[in-house]
DNA sequence: CCGCATCTTGACGCGTCCTTGATGCCGAGC
DNA sequence: GCTCGGCATCAAGGACGCGTCAAGATGCGG
């Protein structure tokens, strides 16, 4: 069945959007602000997420780039502001599209379905094998040449996600700390060194010669799999 | 180079997208009809279609039916019909996206840039290989003749990526400082010589005598892939 | 309320990169 | 032939970024 996560913090339009999605067979799952969204999209990964932009707890752009930062599932946004510009933030911020209210039900119920329809077709490989080790993007999991799982943060999977999707790519340490922690931590550079040596630590045969996950000095870091 | 189709009938909104599309840097084909359109697609097969829906010749949907036959790039439907029925038919029979007129130039360009993102594969490798040496831009990576990865420092990559970026073009001591260094290096004509004669020395196969990195005295620097 | 895993923050040594100066070469102009 | 300005090359210093370790914070589950 397929799976949506509601982010709406007014509880009427957040039960009329459960009441007409559970009648339409989805499996709906709701969430009152940003925080507890994010924590939802992880227990439960949805199929399409419906986010509502005016949240109390964050700003919707960083609930958009914390799920970013690990699903790829599409994001429909709603939002009271009619403006252009906040449409174009939401969308180049990961965002799929984009609702004004006062909305239909039916217009939404027609883009969450077309929305649904590309990301059926657009499922590829999610496994991606080093000499090292195994990284199954769907199963977020990762083995190690033996096998045996190795146990990663959630962090530390984030931070590795994103650098295998982006695999032989470098990958820039704005664009990482973007991804993995939001917009405002685009200048903590440290926190990448930390994670990335533990990452190393914990995949890299020799972890003082790493040859997967690879820095670049000044830019970014890289994972390649050769 | 990414490839858009817009269909529309209006000779001034069809002016309109494509000028601002190709400022865009897109490659743009036009069409003022149904059939022309189908005509165009197959000839051209182009990576996102901007569909207005009130075309002379055909209903909307049978354009999006004929497409949808055998392409799966992303339909961005233009309508001056706001109603909610005309939205969910469209989406149903395979738009990705219903944008009302008016529109706003900004939005529709956003709402390009999401449907591209999502089709992963239409992405163009931006590659510019020369007989001694290759770069990637979007993987920032450069490997020389024999294939391996040459290292470059953050400001060494910054500068062959202008020049490449502009490759065949003239590029001014003062606009390649501005834009690596900053606004407040533009006379520091120096830097430039150093960080060519480095990049000559990574990348040339004959560092004392320039085939790719040329020097136009007195003005600037040029790269040609010949 | 406590304990544990995780995240954040700090300090330090080391290597790399940027900047800057010195020197030689070449061509243009006098 | 000489001088001068722009260019190429080399070298050295200091600054900065990276990796590493480890100690607080924080938050979550029991």
């Amino acid at each position: 069945m397929t799976r949506v996560l509601v982010v709406e913090d007014e509880p009427g339009l957040r039960r009329a959007l459960a009441i007409n999605l559970r009648a339409r067979q989805y499996e709906v799952a709701v969430a009152a602000d940003g925080a507890s969204a994010l924590a939802a999209a992880s227990r439960q990964p949805p199929d399409v997420v419906v986010l509502d932009l005016g949240l109390p707890d964050m700003d919707g752009t960083e609930v958009i780039a914390g799920l970013r930062g690990w699903s790829r599932a599409p994001i429909i946004v709603l939002s009271a502001r009619a403006g252009e510009p906040d449409k174009v933030v939401a969308l180049d911020a990961g965002a799929d599209d984009y609702v004004t209210k006062p909305f239909g039900m039916d217009e939404l119920l027609a883009r969450l379905r077309a929305a649904l329809r590309r990301s059926a077709t657009a499922q590829d490989a999610p496994v991606v094998a080093t000499e090292a080790f195994t990284v199954d993007l769907a199963a977020k999991t990762v083995k190690d040449r033996s096998g045996e799982p190795v146990r990663l943060t959630p962090t530390e999977w984030h931070l590795l996600e994103v650098l295998v999707r982006n695999q032989g790519k470098l990958v820039a340490h704005r664009q990482l700390l973007n991804e993995v922690w939001g917009p405002r931590y685009e200048t903590e550079n440290h926190y990448l060194r930390v994670y990335v040596a533990q990452l190393r630590r914990k995949l890299e045969a020799d972890p003082s010669r790493p040859r997967h996950l690879i820095t670049e000095p000044g830019i970014g870091y890289r994972f390649v799999v050769a």
